[in-house]
DNA sequence: ACCTGAACACCGTTCAAGT
DNA sequence: ACCTGAACACCGTTCAAGT
């Protein structure tokens, strides 16, 4: 009562201090109510009770801040079940993983810029591959076909993976933690890697073929529509 | 030799007076070079010559120009080749797709963006859905298949088709062309349009059941990597 | 009637001045 | 040493003043 609405209350605001965590939370909150347009610094500050440049202090800048936003809604999708097939398991999971773009619909469009213009994924990104793989490997499938299907399913729902395994001379390794570490806490990935960029032997940048990765996704997915045709025909 | 560089020409800016055309291809290559961070209206003009003001006379705002970027590029896809069978058409034109958005790279997530928040697709959308039923049409996929061949060719490549056939009461049919007009130009999305509506009966809102749309592109794809698998495991 | 410059309400981020 | 207000260089768009 004693409270004008719409003014900070420096209590809260201190009782709470500011943190990495708490200023992503109110970017998606944000985000998810005004759409990534209505997504500004000093909404976020005005939201937190804090000056704008307070911000600075857990987030280097608007990009960085974004990234964390992908990592924080990533990291809602569930883990793989255990003791399931790999069929389930993975149906599961790519319709928790849409539950979550429903709750956050300015999520794809980010994803797609940021991995476009920075293709550096975030530990929970990095999380989600490793458990997907793990499952795929786990259900019998070669480390060749892991590749395709890993392509197949990125390509289902988001831009994932499509420039993952660029071992390119300039971007992802620079920052990234040593080889060594990557491997001992993403194993799946890791071999995974290690077999793409072997796979095309000498050629230069080799490894994946999007191209190649695309029109096979495509000829599945006509393959199958093909399939289904026939066999309505056949019912007639 | 005696211009400055940067400095606008006022011959040439005479010479060839300001159109919607001119103004859309100016923002498509501004946002081909710098992605669309770097769109701005003040700097669409300055390329052009021309006060920022000049181009609200052949835009609206920035979400009309977007939406008429989206238009340009769409409408750079290959139409449908004649006298092939469906498969190949289709696999030819998804490809054109695919290349139209490798040049263009900025256009998925605009295209998400803003059929998200304004379904409304625009003629060069229009034309490529009709183009694409049309084919599955000829190839003898019955009214139903097509429905969800055409959600899976949808979330196959972009975000296209995802909600088009909402005939929700607030917003697409409000500035629409009215439905004859509409049967006349694109028939076979009005022949799609109509039975899908239909067929959920009286459900409210009924006919597309986005849900179910998404599990059997879903399924559709597991089916196939299942396929790929048992292949290989009989092949060793 | 048309066109356009100045102005308004924003934005992300720098930086110097305060404590 | 830390924090932060003012300032800078932008942005989309309105609107009144010019022709």
């Amino acid at each position: 009562m004693g409270e004008l609405p719409g003014q900070p209350d420096p209590a809260r605001r201190s009782r709470t201090p500011l943190s990495r965590q708490r200023v992503l939370s109110a970017a998606v909150a944000l985000a998810d109510e005004g759409g990534a347009d209505a997504l500004s610094m000093r909404k976020i500050a005005q939201r937190l009770g804090v000056v704008p440049m307070a911000l600075y202090k857990h987030v280097a800048n608007k990009d960085e801040l974004l990234d964390g936003m992908i990592d924080t809604v990533v990291g809602e999708i569930d883990p793989p079940v255990e003791g399931a097939d790999w069929r389930s398991t993975v149906r599961l999971r790519v319709l928790s993983a849409r539950r979550m773009l429903l709750r956050h619909p300015w999520a794809p469009a980010v994803i797609e810029t940021r991995m476009k213009e920075r293709p550096a994924p975030t530990p929970a990104v990095m999380a989600y591959l490793e458990g997907m793989i793990g499952v795929f490997r786990a259900g019998g499938f070669s480390l060749d076909l892991v590749h395709h299907a890993m392509h197949v399913m990125g390509s289902r729902l988001m831009g994932f993976s499509q420039e993952l395994f660029t071992d390119s001379p300039s971007s992802a390794a620079a920052s990234s933690p040593p080889p060594e570490e990557m491997a001992a806490r993403y194993p799946n990935i890791a071999e995974l890697a290690g077999a793409v960029a072997h796979e095309a032997g000498s050629v230069v940048g080799g490894g994946c073929d999007d191209q190649f990765e695309f029109e096979f996704a495509l000829d599945l997915t006509l393959d199958g529509l093909e399939r289904l045709r026939n066999a309505a025909a056949t019912a007639d």
